[in-house]
DNA sequence: GTTATTGCAAACATTTTGCACCAGC
DNA sequence: GCTGGTGCAAAATGTTTGCAATAAC
């Protein structure tokens, strides 16, 4: 915590009590929580925030590094009537999905800890990147 | 398409032009449309077609196994404040999402083909399945 | 004092629902 | 004719935006 407010005032971010207290809230919970969870949680110690203020933040700490989106893919869903096992390509810049498949990636190795609780049905890897359109505009 | 439609007879779904219209769409699609995508493209053989009927079509497509949800978490965005490598077992039943990460998992094999063309900047495996509770629940 | 952030309300986008009409079986 | 599907409109949900008031620096 203490180096997350050395990283904002060295960007020249405001350090206030909402934005600690919602990076707080992440750090403290194992849950994934979304920014409604956030936001109630963080409403009894201040009972005035706002959803948008948390939503916000959520951008400002993606874009410093601090957090993640466990849903990479822009909010729309997608389908796909590929029914083998494949992966997804998908571009963080223009949110393109393209698919691969591979004999390498047929039988990945889940550790005993997670074959032992859960009931695996599925799995995909989702690889996160740039397309070649896109590495070319980035280069522009 | 033949066995789609006769899929459906055996199940008692009505085959109508709509519906094999959404799951052709879909079929002859290697951009995993989204519903809107979906409607846009159908519109001009079926004017009168509506957004709501291809909704609900992809969700019954999506029940009898026929099509998958690119992005298999709820709507709602999740956020995670777990920097390190890590992997998601996600609950098809009750949403839950829980990290995991190992050794076996730290530098998977990606094909040629794709570190060729895309630059990538990083992956994660989503596992889906139950977890412990919920497959108590689906017993019960 | 200046700049960034907050909180409100309104807008927006996506998806779901209720219901009357219609089509498939 | 019965059952399920469609299409419309309205509601619900999740997220973003504009802006004036406020707090951080």
């Amino acid at each position: 915590m203490a180096q997350f407010i050395a990283h904002c005032r060295a960007r020249g971010l405001s350090v206030t009590p909402q934005r600690l207290a919602i990076y707080h809230a992440l750090l403290t919970s194992s849950q994934h929580p979304s920014a409604e969870d956030i936001y109630r949680r963080i409403r009894r110690q201040h009972p005035t925030i706002s959803l948008a203020t948390v939503y916000k933040t959520l951008e400002t700490l993606e874009q410093e590094g601090f957090i993640s989106k466990v849903t990479p893919l822009h909010v729309t869903a997608r389908y796909d009537a590929n029914r083998a096992r494949h992966h997804h390509l998908i571009c963080v810049r223009c949110q393109a999905i393209e698919d691969f498949s591979t004999e390498a990636l047929e039988h990945l190795p889940l550790p005993q800890e997670v074959t032992g609780s859960w009931r695996i049905l599925d799995y995909t890897v989702q690889v996160l990147g740039l397309c070649r359109e896109c590495q070319k505009k980035e280069r522009a």
